[in-house]
DNA sequence: CCTATATATTCAGTATTATTGATTTATGCA
DNA sequence: TGCATAAATCAATAATACTGAATATATAGG
């Protein structure tokens, strides 16, 4: 199939139609109005298609010539957008980046960091998606992100660029009506298991098991976010461990409480993380951002003052 | 803002990527190798960036050429089908057709016509609506859609074609399980009034009026198809007329019983109908179409024997 | 390792196509 | 009726795309 439309043509379309005449369009295309009539009456030619309506002195466009007009006018704003993209991809900027938030982080400084990219590169399309502990490595790995923020541990293998953000310290916390609060402290791994468990699981892939190994006799309620775990525990629906930097203002409401068990949870390290064979600007530009920010046990990430 | 990508560069980006080379990709463009690394080449230095890797001997493209080539072939597609638009409708089929089909009419019959034209005109695109009882000439006379199937009564005003399809006769029915079939026949008005009426109304437009002129004192349902109106006749909920082929099945079954009132409802007569400005030949096909159904007492909208 | 071959580029010449500028035609307006 | 404006026509010219031969380079085969 072969079509005669021309950018050129379109564009000489568009700055007739702009501009209410074929001479004022020449002017503006720094051409002779005799260029502009040879530019339609060819592509009307070959399309075998009246685009004009001559029987009048000021030449009025056909319906046929307005779909033209009107649909050419958005494959020349594609061609200009392509132009654009092409120089910024040639630059070095990705055209699509893919972040990748973990759950325990909080969102807010890095809504802010894409904000502010977003008007340095607007043509570069994030897309953000969750994961939930431990999800990320996996993500960065099979390469459905290019960027990971809030990364658990060390990278499971070779090949990634990570930085070290800080560590989160987990407080094992329950709701203030709970049953353990009555408990002498430090309580016993034992006691616990009296009560349900809520575990953050992505339910897209697993589900959650009941009654195996460690678990055995212990109902554990998933739910798909450190929000939502929140929520449940505020609610008495269970127990866990939360990262103290979120449920700071819980624990001096007094709607969550504290409990010192027998045996602690270390800090875990977090940071952000990156495939080492990224080399586009964008990666390194949120990494640079992201390398100035630390994760504060009080306040999770921030900017340094 | 200026882009420098034109259609022929584009075309030949893709034939050099089907058909693997640039010599391979000459010959199916009839023209000399030269040619197809000049086109390039300027594509190139219009841009000022390089869309293929000449280090080895089959030059391959680079990854902005790939993302130019990818959405180049969007842009392509988009330019081809714009002149088939433009030619089609330069022939008198137009871009959009837009038919309101009255909420009484049965829609399977519609549905094949429709069937058929797709396979006549691809390109035509089809919106389809359904009216109420009487919307239908109110959406045809504001412009909102360009064929109406099963307009009820003759045309408000000047200005539109119609085709008579037939008659509607329409009977009073209620539940098997209602009072009143318990009552002696015919029933006067004054009896139904202690039951709601079940009304097709378009929700989006009016809504429900109580206790207002000839309704006073009487309840109304409000539903939005004749489906749902069947549906809420047999639950009980409330009475009404129905077009009688609608409800045949219910009425042998006796799911539905007609009732026999002291005033009966003269039957409708119902058309298909049109702009008389509409000269485009998607209109008068379904036109031509439709004049050859007929619209039975029993059996609705159908193609004769 | 050398050669033959396929692939693409370069470059001068040529053909094609687009643009100009003068002129003509047609229309709207006073 | 005549003037002004808009667009079309057309011959001349400028710009450009295309050709074909020569050249450069990478790869496959002996």
């Amino acid at each position: 199939m072969y079509s005669p439309i021309t950018i050129d043509a379109l564009r000489t379309l568009d700055a007739i139609d702009r501009r209410r005449s074929f001479a004022a369009a020449a002017e503006e295309l720094y051409r002779v109005p005799s260029a502009i009539s040879y530019t339609i009456s060819k592509l009307e030619e070959d399309l075998g298609v009246e685009l004009f309506d001559r029987s009048r002195r000021k030449a009025e466009l056909t319906a046929v010539g307005r779909l033209i007009l009107e649909q050419g006018r958005q494959i020349l704003v594609a061609t200009e957008e392509l132009t654009a993209l092409a120089k910024q991809t040639d630059e070095g900027w990705e055209t699509e980046l893919r972040i990748c938030i973990d759950s325990l982080v909080n969102c807010e400084p890095v809504y802010d960091l894409i904000e502010q990219f977003q008007k340095l590169q607007p043509r570069t399309e994030l897309r953000l998606t969750e994961e939930v502990l431990g999800g990320s490595w996996d993500a960065l790995n099979s390469e459905q992100c290019d960027l990971v923020i809030g990364a658990e541990g060390d990278p499971p293998s070779q090949g990634f660029g990570f930085h070290l953000l800080g560590q989160v310290e987990f407080v094992f916390a329950v709701s203030a009506s709970h049953p353990l609060t009555d408990m002498q402290q430090p309580i016993l791994l034992q006691a616990i298991q009296d009560y349900p468990t809520v575990v953050v699981t992505d339910s897209s892939r697993y589900l959650p098991v009941r009654s195996t190994g460690l678990l055995d006799g212990r109902s554990r309620i998933a739910v798909s976010s450190i929000e939502h775990k929140i929520a449940a525990q505020i609610r008495g629906l269970g127990v866990g461990y939360l990262p103290k930097f979120r449920i700071k203002k819980e624990l001096e409401e007094g709607t969550l409480k504290q409990l010192m068990l027998a045996e602690t949870r270390s800090p875990r390290s977090i940071s952000i993380a990156w495939r080492n064979t990224s080399k586009g600007k964008g990666v390194q530009w949120f990494v640079s951002q992201l390398r100035q920010m630390v994760f504060d046990q009080d306040s999770g990430l921030q900017q340094p003052k």
